[in-house]
DNA sequence: AGCCTTTGACCAGCG
DNA sequence: TCGCTGGTCAAAGGC
């Protein structure tokens, strides 16, 4: 089968595969988390919807207006979004959670949050069927802090989703995770750019790292066939899962374990785009108003930003976002054990050193789920990246540098931000 | 030759 | 137990 083009190898046999039935022996997935989610549909203020406008949160999330929606000197605003969002376990059982929450920036076009000096229409989705713990949050020049509330102050938190854009926003798949998605079309390129492979050879995406597809398969909940891949590296378990449409955009990715080995590819040299979108990510504040960096700067290419999250079976997780499909998957791919190195930087700005001296240890063990959604459907699909932790501690070797503001046991926790440095 | 994709079959959870 | 489902395997073929 010839795929139309570029992006085609992939998965390109319309057909789908007739998988039969399955389960994955060596990924468990576990039940659970519908966190908490924070939405940034395209550009739909439907106060109806519960965008913050009319916020679930007993504090008001207006200033969130201000400052994410908030005009760059460059002339593209500096959309900061904060993702927190938690779940426990429903058993009540003792679940550590770790929040944190990551200042994102997008560009006008990704339409993630392409509203221009509006208000963003950011809309929480807070089940709080699953014991979800929603948290008001409050921005600062270059983090936002994140109050948590209890379940209980949630019971009638749960806003919905705006008509005209269904559940796309979030994506429940077998383990009930809620993802969160961005917008990203212009990820899609990027994507597509990616995945056109040199055919024949070593694939390899933007992330760096060389699959293999193993399988593909018509996944009932999705329209689009969903392609496995696996790192060609020797002895390397990570493995992802990518969902296009037919015409190649990506609409969800998904990076499960880790990278035992460094990034093999050379070519993944910085890009003026992919420079500034580390140094989005790496200053953490993508707002504020201190987006001037590249955002504006000829990155002609909008920066969509697909928002990556960490979910953990286990009832933790993380939510971050990259800024298109490449700097998503730079940011799923580093997810290789060298976390160690890492970890030095992220250790040093933990603020419970107990806490990071336990994510460093069973981050050798962790398997890591990433989901990079992104829901190509033309502007109106939105990129969602969620990176799913399986392990009892997050992991924290995403290539940048958190700091945990949450952690939660039974009701307990604690605050962290991202320091928006990558440690790379 | 080596590595890739394709694709149907197989397997193991789960309801 | 059965059927469904998602994930993986592995043979076949392509580049
Ligand atoms: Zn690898």
């Amino acid at each position: 089968m010839e795929p139309p083009d570029e992006y085609a190898a992939e998965e390109w046999n319309p057909a789908a595969a007739g998988s039969s039935s399955s389960s994955a022996p060596r990924m468990n997935p576990d039940p659970l988390i519908d966190p908490a989610v924070m939405m940034i549909p395209n550009s739909q203020p439907s106060p109806t919807t519960g965008s913050y406008y009319s916020p679930p949160f007993n504090q008001d999330l207006s200033f969130l207006t201000n400052s994410m929606a908030a005009p760059t000197a460059a002339g593209g605003y500096c959309d900061s979004l904060p993702f927190f969002h938690g779940s426990e376990h429903p058993a009540g059982e003792v679940n550590n959670l770790h929040y944190f929450k990551h200042l994102e920036t997008q560009d006008l076009d990704g339409g993630f949050l392409n509203l221009p000096s509006q208000q963003l229409p950011i809309e929480f989705e807070l089940p709080v069927l699953s014991n979800e713990f929603i948290a008001s949050a409050s921005i600062r020049n270059d983090y936002i802090d994140v109050d948590f509330l209890s379940p209980a102050d949630l019971s009638n938190a749960h806003t919905t989703l705006p008509p005209s854009q269904p559940n796309d926003h979030i994506t429940s798949q077998r383990n009930d995770h809620m993802y969160i998605d961005g917008a990203a079309d212009h990820v899609m390129e990027e994507e597509k750019r990616a995945s056109s492979p040199p055919m024949g050879g070593m694939r390899t995406t933007e992330d760096g790292y060389n699959w293999r597809k193993y399988g593909q398969k018509q996944v009932k909940g999705s329209e689009f066939p969903r392609s496995y891949y696996k790192c060609t590296h020797p002895n390397c378990e990570m493995r992802k899962q990518v969902e296009r449409t037919h015409d190649g955009q990506i609409t969800e990715i998904v990076y499960k374990g880790n990278h035992n080995h460094p990034q093999p590819m050379p070519n993944r040299r910085l890009t003026p785009d992919s420079a500034f979108a580390q140094n989005e990510m790496d200053a953490g504040e993508g707002c504020g108003g201190g987006t001037s960096r590249g955002k504006n700067e000829g990155l002609d290419r909008a920066l969509s930003e697909p928002i990556l999250t960490e979910l953990s079976p286990t009832g933790r997780e993380k939510r971050f976002s990259a800024f298109d499909s490449s700097e998503a998957a730079e940011l799923a791919s580093p997810l290789h054990n060298h976390a160690a190195e890492d970890d030095e930087a992220v250790e040093e700005n933990m603020a419970d050193a107990n806490e990071v001296h336990n994510d460093a240890t069973d981050l050798r063990r962790a398997e890591d789920c990433m989901v990079e959604p992104s829901m190509s459907s033309r502007g109106v699909r939105e990129q969602k990246i969620v990176v799913e932790i399986e392990t009892e501690v997050d992991i924290l070797d995403d290539g940048y540098r958190w700091r945990k503001y949450g952690q939660k046991e039974l009701l307990q926790m604690h605050h962290a931000w991202m320091l928006g440095e990558k440690t790379c």
